[in-house]
DNA sequence: TACATAATTGAAAGCGCTTTGGATGCCCCG
DNA sequence: CGGGGCATCCAAAGCGCTTTCAATTATGTA
């Protein structure tokens, strides 16, 4: 059934019938009735492709997702997409996954940039002078970054959480208490927010005239088996550290499972602070000792960006570029003043 | 740039060029190369929505998420996602996600189906007597059921695993261990998996003479908050179980947390037998105590079923319409003999 | 009553691509 | 030397929708 065969049906143009659709104000009610009545009887529903090709919208926000045969999939992945769901479905908004080799990411994005497939583009995993960046300018297409990229001009529309501000505040409040050796468990060294974490972490150390050794640093997958391996790291340095500046719950995981192997007691020898993304698989206040966190919903600001694209497709007035988020930090279990030995 | 424009700048018919690019043989090899030139000069790509109204091929399977506010999102879509990227990728197919209120799913399949918008379905979380089902049939866009539906005709294309044979085997072993007093730790009953597990274990059990009481099950969302809940109860029940059916990794993550709060030990108290989707983030060998686990990936799943989708749609051979995925039942440390009392 | 104005409806022209049904020119063979 | 066969190429007709421009009818006003 199409519009051609619903409107002989109706013994009305198509045009007529596209418009009561589409709540054109010059159509009749009475007729739009009778045409809703029609579509109700015959299940007719307009052809997305053919829709798009006329009005070159697709209601449709597009994002690459970074998939290969040995590559994790990203537990943040998931979440992440719910909170953009959770907006689009309200607008009727739909995703077009582009699966692409995480060394093809450039290449994935402009083409289905280019393929009039979407209306707007959601990009994340930023990395330093990300090579994306120029490329979405160059483009007419509407984006909003998750993140940021560390070296570009700040002046693409992104929505960030204030990752150094966190981790410094993190830092702070370990000082406080007493710690002076510090260890960071960070995600990959490339990513953005890695990046910026460090140097939160610096910075208040620096105000104590504390400096991070780079045998205190680790750079990995957020996976909890490489949460466990740097920590064993971090336990058989001489100078061991007491305070565990964390990037992810799921890290995190692996870190404390190390601890108890170790001996050691979490809060008490050892004091951990995570990064915590709202997942609700990993919630830090159900660890067997309640993790002290730096909190931002991944969800919320998956819904957020949701909202700002389908906005600026739709023309729903004006949003603001740039977003900086900040996040809460909790204190919970996992954090004690500095062991006396 | 569009075909028209490309053509005129090549002095070339529309349809020469359209030809050139997808490799139909009546093209001068010449002419070909020249085209191909062009293309890689102007960056011209082919508009798909274009395309898609032309050929009726859209290059993308659709699948409908379950979102919406307070909605957990599942670890395991995404894994599975991940699993049908990986496949997809090969074939320059993409996704199309439809977020959906869980309770509108049907009626966002059959949008989603009908939108042209897509090539085939993929259809997971699977209830008993599925409504969607029929609706599928009534269709004519291939698809793939991820997992069964009880009660109706299996004449549907799906891969499922062996549910019913998993905590069929994973129960036996228990038995011979010693076990008597069982628990089952199961997803939402209205899931087709949930009552297959429950019936594999009920089969096993009454082979001994034994049944599950009524009280020894839980049925629950795959969270581990739910695990430790649900663990709480069958602890405080006046003959505690001493062997735990999960069917979860994550479930079993809260349900451990329970055990050890109890001052219970794991492998010696308390026997536990979990399914392993092979979540990344959750590897039974890395619990504390390892997990006795019955596997089977979520991953291998997810490709297979994008193979046999875009298979389907390339009409690339026939593929079996049913398969059923036998687990490995994989033995650690989480299971040992009933303890003597 | 006559005419300007508003309310409805339609015909037809795209949107950018694929594909059918010819053309055209060239080579080869009887 | 004429026509069949082949290699290339093209014009134009869709695919199913939206939207411009125009036509028709109903309404209101002087």
């Amino acid at each position: 059934m199409n519009l051609k065969q619903l409107s002989e049906l109706l013994g009305l143009s198509q045009t007529t019938v596209s418009r009561a659709l589409n709540g054109y104000p010059e159509v009749n009610e009475a007729t739009r009735e009778r045409v809703l009545q029609a579509v109700k009887e015959t299940g007719y529903r307009p052809n997305k492709a053919a829709q798009r090709l006329a009005t070159g919208k697709a209601g449709s926000i597009g994002l690459v997702m970074p998939t290969a045969p040995g590559h994790q999939s990203d537990v943040h992945f998931g979440e992440f997409l719910a909170g953009l769901g959770e907006e689009a479905v309200r607008h009727d908004f739909h995703f077009v996954i582009m699966p692409a080799d995480p060394d093809d990411e450039v290449a994935a994005l402009r083409r289905l940039a280019i393929s009039g497939n979407v209306d707007a583009l959601f990009v994340a995993y930023m990395r330093g002078h990300d090579p994306r960046l120029p490329m979405l300018k160059s483009l007419s297409i509407p984006y909003v970054v998750h993140g940021r990229s560390f070296g570009s001009e700040p002046d693409y529309p992104y929505l960030d959480i204030d990752n150094e501000g966190a981790f410094y505040d993190a830092t702070r409040l370990l000082l406080q208490l007493g710690h002076t050796r510090f260890a960071l468990m960070n995600g990959p060294m490339h990513l953005d927010f890695a990046i910026r974490r460090k140097n939160g972490v610096v910075a208040a150390l620096a105000e104590r005239g504390l400096a991070l050794e780079e045998d205190c640093v680790s750079h990995a997958l957020m996976t909890d088996e490489q949460g466990l391996l740097a920590m064993e790291q971090f336990l058989q340095l001489p100078e061991r550290p007491t305070a565990i500046l964390c990037s992810s719950t799921v890290l995190a995981l692996g870190a404390i499972r190390a601890v108890n192997q170790a001996g050691l007691r979490l809060g008490e020898d050892i004091s951990l602070i995570a990064h915590d993304d709202v997942l609700p698989l990993l919630k830090p206040e159900n660890f067997s000792v309640p993790l002290t966190t730096t909190r931002s919903s991944l969800r919320a600001a998956g819904a957020r960006i949701a909202q700002r694209l389908i906005g600026t497709v739709k023309q729903a007035g004006p949003f603001p570029d740039q977003e900086l988020w900040k996040t809460e930090l909790i204190v919970r279990a996992s954090t004690g003043p500095v062991p006396q030995i």
